[in-house]
DNA sequence: TGCATTCTCTGACTCTAGTCAGAGAACAGG
DNA sequence: CCTGTTCTCTGACTAGAGTCAGAGAATGCA
């Protein structure tokens, strides 16, 4: 990496945590510990979690996590049960007085985010709103994890479901996977093939699959990206990782179909250098062929 | 201010603050609590700064401050030392082992820095640091403060100074300001006229004046910023801000004259709305003059 | 010289944000 | 039914980051 990269990075977060840090804090716990605000944001974020969930999710200690809520439950802004199915585990979920509070809370971060961008005019407050943007962008995709699972992995079961979905949704002629020539469970496990997950805050945010028959060029299934973790370069990530990783099992074609309703995808194969081709195998819900040979340029 | 910049921002500060804030802290605090790092980072920046100046730089307690220093003077990073002139005052500096501690706390910020672009394709670096550096610039540009002081005060004395300085350099002919039609303080200071000072983290870092003389248009004096501090927009900013003033004061016409070797000053003045006219005094150093009628046009 | 002020330091606190070691209930599998 | 595991909770403790109220030395000014 390049020292001068490196510098830039430094100076942002020098004056980041100075301006923007600080101030937070002091904004968002001016009456209530900056900790109870955060498991509150959590808890509105995703709606009647449990407190693993929680603690997970904000990486604090089990019983600092317990006792939080008992304040929170205290004040009357959260309420704690347990659940029906399992009964060790216990649910959060806000109460009115809870959203409330939330929207005090926002309140705050509206007047920290007017106290940045008051002292500037109104061509720097464009450009600064801008580039924060793109900072957030990138940031969140950099937090991005990508690792290969098993695929029975709830998470990837999750993923591959969400993708059926989608398909059944954007094809004109709806989906059925009974009907498609996917590989099963089995034939995305190694050694006959591997699927790639990404997770954003451990939750899983796209999965790509690799079937790697033999005797036979390797193929990409299963791209998925969901909604919410697009515009990231997670599609071309997972492109990449794929071949790095077909490359390592000693394979120097990648292959893949995919359907004409699936605009970004077919641009973003032919962008990483995939070439369309005639059709190479029977899949029903695919319209367009592709092909990449390994060492034809840099995946990048 | 509009809801989707304030909800950008928002957005920004929560991603930079989960992302780089905490990994700051638990970065930079590994083996040193993060006050100490502070602190010893200041002493740094500041060689040889007094007790005082840290405080008030770093916004801490007295007691804290001096608790930290001693904790830096045991494990000898620091000496602190009472100043010559006066006795109450101690000063600070940092030894050789403070030296090397600080490049341990660099090797950390840097191994941050990695952390966060190491994900990143080339592309998103490149982009992301740019980003990173445009919003690290436009928040610097919004802590800048800009305030009326009197012409005497030391910040003010220093600006100019600084100014005189400058223009000696540049000017071909040298500069000398007994030569100059320069208001002295009193005509800088209401309600005669009156000076503008910018400072960044207290320092002073700009300076523009105003003279008001009856019977006569408005005189923009004394324009200057450090050049630690250009590209922040503050020309524009001390121009928005005087030019308020003066037509808070009932002045509808602002006049100034300026130095063809002071390029940017001149673009700047055309581009806020000053027009070029004849000479209006006999300022031996000045060959452009420039006015602007008030209700022109916005000042933006 | 005396008095108020400035500057740094010390001692005694506080509050937040945790960590750690279990306890006890609920569940899963044999 | 027993055993081990999972999940949440409680009690006891700690470190960091300050705050607050003076004390004591040095200085400035009348």
């Amino acid at each position: 990496m390049q020292r001068e990269q490196i510098d830039q990075v430094r100076r942002f977060n020098r004056t980041v945590t100075a301006r923007v840090g600080v101030l937070h804090d002091s904004y968002l716990g001016r009456d209530r510990s900056i900790g109870a605000a955060r498991l509150l944001w959590e808890v509105d974020a995703h709606e009647g979690s449990d407190v693993r969930r929680l603690r997970d999710r904000l990486g604090l200690d089990s019983g600092y996590v317990s006792r939080l809520l008992r304040s929170l439950e205290a004040d009357g802004l959260v309420t704690v049960e347990r659940q029906e199915r399992d009964g060790r585990v216990r649910t959060v979920r806000l109460t009115g007085a809870g959203r409330e509070e939330l929207a005090t809370l926002d309140g705050r971060s509206d007047e920290l985010a007017c106290s940045l961008l008051e002292p500037l005019n109104e061509v720097q407050k464009a450009r600064l709103v801008r580039s924060m943007a793109e900072v957030d962008r990138l940031l969140t995709a950099a937090t991005v994890t990508v690792d290969a699972v098993d695929p029975d992995h709830p998470d990837a079961r999750h993923c591959m479901g969400a993708y059926f979905a989608e398909l059944h949704e954007r094809l004109s002629s709806g989906y059925d996977p009974d009907l498609s020539l996917l590989p099963d469970a089995a034939g995305l496990r190694p050694p006959r093939g591997l699927l790639l997950l990404a997770r954003l805050h451990g939750e899983p945010v796209g999965c790509g699959g690799l079937k790697l028959p033999e005797g036979a060029p390797a193929e990409i299934k299963r791209m998925w990206v969901a909604p919410g973790a697009r515009r990231l370069g997670l599609g071309r990530r997972f492109l990449a990782e794929l071949e790095t990783r077909a490359r390592g099992l000693g394979r120097t074609v990648l292959r893949l179909d995919s359907n004409g309703r699936l605009e970004a995808a077919l641009a973003l194969y032919r962008s990483c250098g995939y070439r369309e081709v005639p059709a190479f195998n029977d899949e029903p819900y695919a319209d367009h062929w592709f092909e990449k040979h390994l060492d034809d340029g840099p995946a990048a």
